[in-house]
DNA sequence: CATCCCTTGACACGACTTGTATCAAAAATT
DNA sequence: AATTTTTGATACAAGTCGTGTCAAGGGATG
């Protein structure tokens, strides 16, 4: 394989804020009014975590992405940011955990967009079904499926989450 | 989404033989010396179905893929077919039904080569996964297990093989 | 209210990917 | 032996994708 990889330093520069200085303890980054995003039907598995909320020149900083990149990713519909009153994204920390996912997909394993959207998505169907599986199988058998599927997502170069 | 595919007649013409004629009922089809392949170990799975037996020509004109493309495949270690002693290259059902799995997830999903090689290694191990589950919690767990399966397979549009 | 900073959407460019074409040399089949 | 096919390597055209740039508009602070 040696699925030659870009190989760019990544340095997002819109507006280049701070020229030779490191992220400055993030200036304008809970100054914004939270607006929580439509908050998806089932999704209370995470307990309830809303650790922080970005506009979209943070996040990049943050995860040193262009702000480009991101909004492209929205676009193609990898993530679905929240919005304030005036239609500023933002990104909470799940999304933040979204994206590093994707970039690890995409850079690290040189997958394109339609491939993170599979990955992404099979995911979350294995996650979804090894819920259904300890349904139907009860907790003791749900954690033999949880332990393979850990297996699974470790030869697969994915990252354990959760 | 909706990827823009390479939508492209697939034609393909290396040395172009019967121009205006369909596929003359598989000339050198099981003509060729058999050589069988490494038979990998863990792999009796399959019914030992050694139906048929193809050299690339053959191989390219019944997927309707171009030769170099099944070379590029091999070169990239999406596939592996057998060598006869001349290192003529031998593709059996199994690979066949594997290339068009990788064509279905190129052309139709528009993964890259990359993605196509996380597919397979993921349809793979959860296939693996599957025999191990129903080893540990027994037979008719596995059967809840492989219906799960099933669905997953459906939900990424996966055709649901074997 | 005015000013400044940031975001937004759109377009474009450069690097990379990928299927296909072409070539000479070797092998296979007749 | 002659002819056809395969092989390996190289090259090209079209598509993908991250990034840069631009004008226009909103939000926050004075």
């Amino acid at each position: 394989m040696t699925q030659q990889r870009r190989v760019q330093t990544r340095r997002q520069t819109e507006s280049s804020p701070v020229p030779g200085q490191e992220i400055p303890s993030r200036p304008a980054d809970t100054s914004i009014s939270p607006a929580r995003r439509p908050e998806t039907p089932g999704d209370d598995d995470a307990m309830m975590q809303m650790e922080g909320v970005y506009i979209i020149s943070v996040a990049a900083r943050i995860l040193d992405m262009h702000p480009q990149t991101l909004r492209k990713y929205e676009r193609l519909g990898l993530i679905r940011p929240g919005r304030t009153l005036g239609m500023l994204r933002l990104y909470s920390t799940e999304d933040i955990r979204k994206l590093r996912l994707i970039r690890h997909l995409s850079d690290d394993m040189g997958l394109n967009l339609a491939g993170v959207e599979f990955a992404l998505a099979a995911v979350q169907n294995l996650l979804t079904m090894q819920q259904r599986l300890t349904a139907r199988l009860g907790p003791e058998a749900g954690e033999q499926v949880r332990e393979e599927l850990d297996l699974l997502f470790q030869s697969l170069n994915l990252p354990v989450d959760h």
